[in-house]
DNA sequence: GCCGTCACGATAACAGCATTCTCCAAATCC
DNA sequence: GGATTTGGAGAATGCTGTTATCGTGACGGC
């Protein structure tokens, strides 16, 4: 992905375009379409960095810099701080797992499909990387510590990142209530927190914890954390 | 508690007590009861700093050194870092929460009683302190954040630090699954670690993630929070 | 076409912290 | 009493995030 590439893929000649590119990337607001560029490749580089193989270990600043190919000086230009980088990252990795939650559950027919589906897959996306690289959409341990940074350290920040997912939740559980499939008088809100915090730190550590070495078995684990939270939500059909 | 006081309420007069404690002290294996001593004091000072109001902050391994009154050597003499440090707080705050939690329970009279018992105290001393000093029992965002170190950095010595935590959990779900107030079949190691995780992430959490800024209401999350584990794993009498 | 401004790169400087090292005094042991 | 261990005070080292300095090349107004 080169530095200058705006508004690709808007004009249907071949040619032309990379031309047509080049001269809006070299108009007035050229800064700004840099800027992103800049700004971009410091975020690719960073999820780059949180992908490698030594998984514990924190990447620095000069690290980022050096992999962006740019300066410290513009670092400090665009990110008030290593901080504001860890959280931009954040940002995005919640993004892009709402997103493709919401693609997922749009297959869904039921509400309570689509319930079962965000749970199931979400706890997926937080099940921690095999071995292999992370993506925007599995967070690594250090994306995991940062998660815990903010979670504590910053509650506004946190909470404000975590807005898409906990919205699309909200909205699934809406439309589960309206269904007659879960329970009313339930604060959403409440509830969606406690059904992503549960599923989050479950995928994380609730194998480390009970001693088990090996990565837990993703499907039965699934099945089981969703018994757990359906009991106590879904309205139970006469046993 | 003063540095020297071993093998207190052993004897039954009382003024030669002390004495005689002085003269153990001064004893062939003074060294190892002095070097307890310098131990316990950089872990009560370390105690102490994780309750400072500036809840955020780590603490600095200058400052244990200033509060206990002792040297940076001797630290560098009896830990081999910070992290050791760390990591024996952490055990012991596991320690005195799995006594405490036994101690409560001790008193419920059924199993199910106990694992309601269980849940519901564990998540009470989970909650974040309103303000106030913590305690062994009451970890800090700061022993929060070691927690994920742990947990994700370490697996095995966090797996052995939960052990007593684990192991309680255990007896009391093996005891309610044997007066059948739970389903048979299940792993009880695993479904102690989803358990705990979900418990303790979710005291933590939950309401930051939903977006509520104060912390919740102990109670009413408490009793959710069970309807949601319990709903999972208890047998239900038909409906 | 020229000059000021600005963005940028390279690099040094600074500060906080964990960890190690050095020197030396006091306690302890034989 | 002398040798050896223990431990105290603090300087030194190394890593990292952050800030400041200096030089250069590009862009826009005159």
């Amino acid at each position: 992905m080169s530095v200058d590439d705006p508004t690709a893929g808007s004009t249907t000649a071949t040619e032309p375009v990379r031309r047509r590119d080049l001269a809006v990337a070299r108009s007035l607001d050229s800064a700004r379409l840099r800027s992103e560029g800049r700004v971009q490749r410091f975020l690719d580089a960073g999820f780059e960095l949180l992908g490698r193989a030594e998984s514990g270990k924190e990447f620095t600043v000069q690290e980022v810099v050096d992999r962006s190919g740019q300066s410290l000086r513009s670092f400090y230009q665009y990110f008030a701080g290593k901080h504001e980088l860890l959280l931009a990252l954040f940002d995005e990795a919640i993004l892009s797992t709402a997103d493709r939650l919401e693609e997922q559950i749009a297959r869904q027919s039921t509400p309570l499909e689509q319930l079962h589906c965000f749970v199931v897959e979400y706890y997926r996306m937080c099940l921690p990387a095999p071995k292999g690289r992370a993506t925007k959409n599995n967070p690594t341990p250090v994306m995991a510590e940062f998660c815990h940074q903010l979670l504590t350290a910053h509650q506004t920040e946190a909470a404000r990142a975590f807005v898409p997912l906990v919205t699309l939740l909200e909205k699934v559980l809406d439309e589960a209530q309206k269904s007659g499939d879960i329970r009313p008088g339930l604060d959403h809100a409440e509830v969606a927190g406690v059904i992503l915090s549960t599923i989050m730190f479950n995928a994380a550590y609730a194998h480390t914890i009970s001693g088990n070495e090996e990565a837990p078995d993703g499907d039965h684990a699934a099945t089981q954390l969703w018994e757990f939270l359906s009991g106590g939500i879904v309205t139970r059909p006469p046993a």
